[in-house]
DNA sequence: AGTTCGACTTAGCAGGCGTGCA
DNA sequence: TGCACGCCTGCTAAGTCGAACT
């Protein structure tokens, strides 16, 4: 949409990021109807945009054989298991290039329908009898002709025909018909038509109450019997057993700290349950829906083709969405728009605005007025005094009160996102198929809660009856409900610090801690499997090769309407580029369309497999494994170890990871040092899981700034050894090194830099002047007179001339009291300076699209850490976050400085 | 066996807030 | 003392994975 003359169009002029708006704005204004959308806001979907793929560019080759996790952590920062293209990364954003490239997924349908016939016809066994070539025109014919398709490899390396051998070596049963118009088009379908049978809401529980009661009764027996002989099985698990014997000496101090701030429930102290009862009592509140909509002030209207549209609240609200969003990217992105657009227009139809105009055009409309609003009451807020803020907030927090926690056993724990999702805008990632479409406001016909038989039925803080409330004790979730742009699930759980999800996390930890022992030898396997003649076998074995050595996740299929991101069993044909000798580039959108970027070095049996999963008649669109899918995988680490799945792979190396990298703590260093080095290992680990924050809006100046003063302390530097060849000439000889010019030091930044030094100190003498006369006035003495201002600024500037003058002539006269000795050692103590300010420097640089946080909160045992501030004596506080601390008080108490992963 | 569902973990974004610097 | 800036937190999207359903 770029129409220069439109009234749209001056939404695209550069805005102030705006702050999302709220809706909250005023609690005290009259309450409003809430809309129901219309069923048929739900149908169609615009259609899914094609997608353009960005050209690789590399960078950074990177040897992953050699430094994959566990392979070795080398001291030194080049020991990183993986590096990351610089820059070339960021969210795929919609390209321009867009209609030059189709869609990878669309394009295959098509290819698959031409495809078939004359790949199938196309591919004579005897193409193929070398170990590079493909496996012979694999799901070709899609189920039919699966079995027949199927190659051998013959021998240990070579791939050579065997069509009629191998049972074995089917392909994944169902293997996507050719180029795959995916299963998900009968799932869309499934869904369409699930979400069209409105008779859905009326008999929510039906389902519901045949399996969930049931199961929870069972589950009610064996928790009861479980309890009788809750030992039996603690016995088994040792390792913690032994460590609780330990423990209670640490512990006394510290129980005796944690039960005065207030009584937490120590569940790593107890025995664990089976895992499937989670509860029997369970008491709360469910959700707290937000306060409905208030319209706008009279005057604030949009305007529709240069008139303004009085609007009913239902569809003021819709378009207010838009209005707050005004600025922002989802405004100018086309799928946005549309989608937007196509709800608000339905909104319109059952809300039309009072003028009776009939809205046809996005681009015809002006939500500037809306806009600005908002903004004026943003200000407004902002605006308020310490006790009206204070005000507010104390009645949000009484507002808030009841939902806070929620009582389990007895127990009170935290809730975490008790508050329903207000309607908006759907904000899809990436190239999301459905990013603008309306998210609807939530009613309490929409929520289902979980909670205990004997527990009050909370009241909806708005008008309205639960959808359903059902007692299911094998569950966690304290409420549910399907929100309507992708018809997913939605759930209310506790906290982070809650004991369930402590529980879960340890046990994490724990698998992840396990697969050390196990990890050898399915390395061992896998590195077998490489050559395995079975297809599916070769398969699996490099694409867990690739989960092990590169961290990626196991990438389930997606659907059309969803963003395209994969994983590593959703690679297809164009996401891995070889390079021979021995290099594969990796180049896909992964989970929130991040881009992964690598470029590594593998195994020669891994490239050679890549070849052959990539050989003729595989093209664009089609999967790299395509005999492999993430339940077989799953299903084959679970029997390599119970419990084992492919994320198991990315927690453990992780967790590994940092664990050697922390070993380059400076033992003597101080604690600011010894922080560095855990960010260090902290950034590596982040690194290896492919976790990114967008560079900061400010990043690029501020970052020019440092650069600056960098060059300040080198232009210092410089002076000083002007002053020193001057004192003592001689120096030039003996000290070669001294008479080299600072690095990027030109006459023009030096020029600048002089002129702002005169600045500065014109200003300050100003200030001085100032100050000097208040003080003088209060203490009833005689001003001094401008005069002497002038003289001093005079003064001043003449001393300033005098610097380009040095500069000129590279001399300068040394300062009251210099030696060569003080100089000198001046001089070195600014190499130090610079130093540090370098180090810092690409230090910032490197950390500027790295997010540490994902990491640490996830992928990272935090007994590690807890272990090594011990060790180190740091602070854990200087390390975990109050969050963060609440989330693994057990490791806390569990870790000691000996405690490894 | 393939597909969908359910429940739970993992993820980046954006706004608020605290802090360090001029 | 004000203000930029970076960190923290809340929010909710987007994954994983096993079980249930067809």
């Amino acid at each position: 949409m770029s129409l220069p003359f439109s009234p749209l169009s001056k939404l695209y002029r550069p805005l102030p990021i705006l702050q999302l708006y709220r809706h909250y704005i005023s609690p005290s204004r009259p309450i409003c109807v809430s809309f129901r959308p219309s069923p048929h806001l739900q149908a169609s979907m615009a259609a899914s945009q094609p997608m353009a793929v960005e050209a690789p560019t590399l960078a950074h080759p990177v040897d992953v054989a050699s430094h994959a996790p566990h392979v070795n952590v080398s001291a030194s920062s080049n020991g990183r298991p993986n590096s990351r293209t610089n820059g070339a990364r960021k969210r795929y954003e919609e390209s321009s290039s867009e209609d030059e490239k189709p869609l990878a997924k669309k394009a295959r349908p098509v290819a698959n329908g031409n495809g078939n016939t004359a790949r199938g016809a196309a591919a004579s066994d005897s193409d193929l009898s070398e170990d590079d070539q493909p496996l012979a025109k694999k799901k070709v014919n899609g189920r039919t002709s699966a079995s027949k398709e199927i190659r051998d490899y013959s021998d240990d390396d070579d791939v050579s025909e065997s069509a009629s051998e191998s049972e074995s070596d089917e392909p994944l049963a169902k293997k996507k018909p050719a180029a795959k118009p995916r299963s998900s088009n009968a799932k869309a379908q499934a869904k369409k038509s699930a979400a069209t049978s409105s008779s859905e809401d009326e008999k929510p529980l039906a389902k519901r109450a045949k399996a969930a009661p049931k199961k929870a009764v069972k589950k009610e027996y064996s928790s009861s019997e479980e309890d009788e002989k809750p030992l039996a099985k603690k016995a088994k698990a040792s390792s913690s057993k032994v460590k609780e014997e330990k423990k209670p000496v640490v512990k006394k101090e510290k129980k005796v700290k944690e039960e005065e701030q207030e009584e937490q429930f120590k569940w790593w102290e107890q025995a664990e349950g089976d895992g499937t009862v989670k509860w029997t009592t369970l008491v709360h509140n469910a959700v707290l829906f937000p306060p409905p909509y208030v319209p706008l002030p009279k005057d604030v209207k949009m305007k529709y083709d240069g008139v303004p549209l009085t609007l009913p609240p239902e569809s003021e609200e819709v378009a207010g969405f838009f209005g707050a969003m005004l600025g922002t990217d989802h405004v100018e992105d086309k799928v946005f728009q549309a989608n937007f657009f196509r709800d608000f227009k339905a909104m319109l139809e059952q809300y039309p605005p009072k003028e009776g105009i009939k809205v046809t055009s996005l681009e015809k409309c002006d939500f500037r007025p809306m806009y600005e609003h908002f903004e004026r009451e943003r200000e407004k807020k902002k605006a308020m005094s310490k006790e009206e803020k204070k005000a507010l907030k104390d009645a949000k927090d009484e507002l808030e009160r009841p939902y806070l926690y929620a009582e389990i056993d007895g127990r009170k724990e935290k809730a975490g996102n008790f508050r329903a999702e207000p309607p908006g805008l759907f904000r899809g990632r990436g190239e999301h198929p459905r990013k603008g479409t309306l998210k609807h406001r939530l009613r309490p016909e929409d929520i289902i809660i979980n909670i205990g038989k004997d527990a009050p039925i909370p009241k909806p803080n708005i008008p309205g009856n639960w959808k359903g409330v059902q007692h299911d004790n094998t569950v966690t979730w304290l409420a549910h409900w399907k929100e309507n742009v992708n018809n997913q699930a939605k759930y209310v759980f506790l906290s982070a610090g809650s004991a369930w999800k402590g529980q879960s996390d340890r046990a994490k930890f724990e698998k992840a801690r396990e697969l050390i022992n196990h990890v050898d030898q399915i390395r061992k396997d896998y590195t077998v499997d490489l050559k395995s003649k079975i297809t599916a076998e070769r398969q699996r074995a490099t694409a867990l090769y690739f989960i092990d050595r590169l961290a990626l996740r196991a990438g389930n299929e997606k659907g059309e309407d969803e963003a395209d991101t994969v994983g590593c069993c959703s690679l297809r044909y164009e996401h891995v580029t070889l390079e021979p000798p021995n290099k594969v580039i990796f180049d896909f959108l992964g989970k929130d369309s991040m881009r992964f970027h690598q470029e590594v070095e593998v195994d020669a049996q891994v490239f050679k497999n890549i070849k052959i999963f990539k050989a003729e008649p595989k093209g664009k669109g089609d999967d790299l494994f395509d005999r492999l899918n993430t339940t077989g995988l799953n299903k084959y680490l679970n029997d390599q170890m119970k419990g084992l799945s492919a994320k198991v792979f990315r927690t453990y190396n992780a967790s590994w990871t940092f664990q050697q990298q922390l070993k380059n703590t400076p033992k003597n260093g101080s604690v600011q040092e010894k922080i560095a080095a855990y960010n260090t290992a902290n950034r590596e680990v982040a690194i290896l899981c492919n976790h990114q924050k967008t560079v900061s809006k400010g990043f690029a100046e501020s970052f020019a700034k440092m650069a600056d003063k960098v060059r300040a302390l080198k232009y210092q530097r410089m002076k000083l050894r002007y002053q020193l060849f001057t004192l003592e000439p001689k120096m030039k000889k003996k000290r070669a090194d001294l008479a080299e010019t600072e690095s990027d030091m030109d006459e023009e930044f030096m020029e600048r830099h002089e002129e702002e030094l005169l600045e500065k100190a014109l200003e300050a003498a100003k200030k001085k002047f100032e100050r000097d006369n208040v003080k003088l006035e209060e203490s009833q003495e005689k001003k001094k007179p401008k005069s002497e201002l002038d003289d001093r600024l005079k003064e001043i500037k003449a001393e300033f001339k005098a610097l380009s003058k040095e500069r000129k002539t590279k001399s300068v006269e040394p300062k009251k009291g210099a030696t060569v000795e003080k100089l000198l050692e001046q001089i070195t103590k600014m190499d130090e300076r610079i130093a540090a300010a370098k180090v810092q420097m690409s230090d910032r640089d490197k950390t500027k699209d790295v997010a540490l946080g994902t990491s640490k909160i996830n992928y990272i045992d935090p007994r590690i850490t807890v272990a090594w501030a011990k060790k180190y004596d740091v602070p854990l506080e200087k390390l975990f976050t109050k969050a963060l601390r609440e989330k693994f008080p057990w490791a806390e108490a569990e870790a000691d400085e000996d405690w490894v992963f």
